[in-house]
DNA sequence: CGAACCGTACGACGCAAATCGAACATTGGA
DNA sequence: TCCAATGTTCGATTTGCGTCGTACGGTTCG
């Protein structure tokens, strides 16, 4: 039972997805993932982003996103890989990963280039 | 010195912004506030919304929206009135207060009319 | 001036959430 | 089969935040 499931984009509400994307880690974690644009491991996204959280910890991120419908898991051998789902979320919240996207981070630090040093 | 003042639209980030409308008390102020339309107490939107916190939560919570730059407090006599930064937040995060109308309360319980008893 | 009212400021409390560490499951490779 | 790597789950800890009660400030009215 390697399945990972998440709940249809109908049964989304604002509130569970506000509340998800009120935590900085989160929100980096979203942004990260819509710039690399397809499934990513979120490991990685850990080190591209100098985040340095316990790996429970991320799990337990990625878990609060999933459930908020924001991101979906697939299993890849051995890891387990994540992305946005951009249309779901499209159709559903318009705008919102716009507004994520054009809002970058509150302060731009030296971020050359952006997720594609692996 | 009984001036209430709140940050500049432009220095306004999305991370307050989605930490402020985290909260169920804030977001259904927000939404009411919404709904009002125009300058109201802050005191009479917590009756009709039927929230019941004590006097200084929801100063503070107001203190939050207000700081987040949602809001705005206006001294009228004896009482603070209260409003939605309606064309500044549309300008800054284009579409946000459409999508908090549009996905209103998650359970619609019985409001017959929207914020006109008082 | 004094009383009543509205809101703020401050300190304290409690709970929910974030975090960590350890144990366990799963997969892939030697 | 054994071991290394990845990620989940669980329990415990800590931190942050919502909440309240009280005290204080400002305003209106008598």
């Amino acid at each position: 039972m390697t399945e990972v499931t998440e709940p249809a984009i109908e049964t989304v509400t604002i509130d569970v997805v506000l509340s998800a994307l009120a935590d900085p880690v989160r929100l980096t974690f979203v942004r990260a993932l819509d710039a690399a644009g397809d499934w990513t491991c979120g490991s990685d996204v850990l080190r591209e982003t100098g985040v340095t959280i316990g790996k429970s910890t991320l799990s337990h991120h990625i878990k609060v996103l999933r459930d908020a419908g924001l991101i979906r898991t697939r299993v890849d051998g051995i890891r387990r890989l994540v992305t946005l789902r951009y249309d779901e979320v499209e159709q559903r919240f318009p705008g919102l990963l716009a507004m994520l996207r054009e809002h970058g981070p509150a302060r731009a630090r030296g971020i050359s280039s952006p997720y594609t040093s692996g």
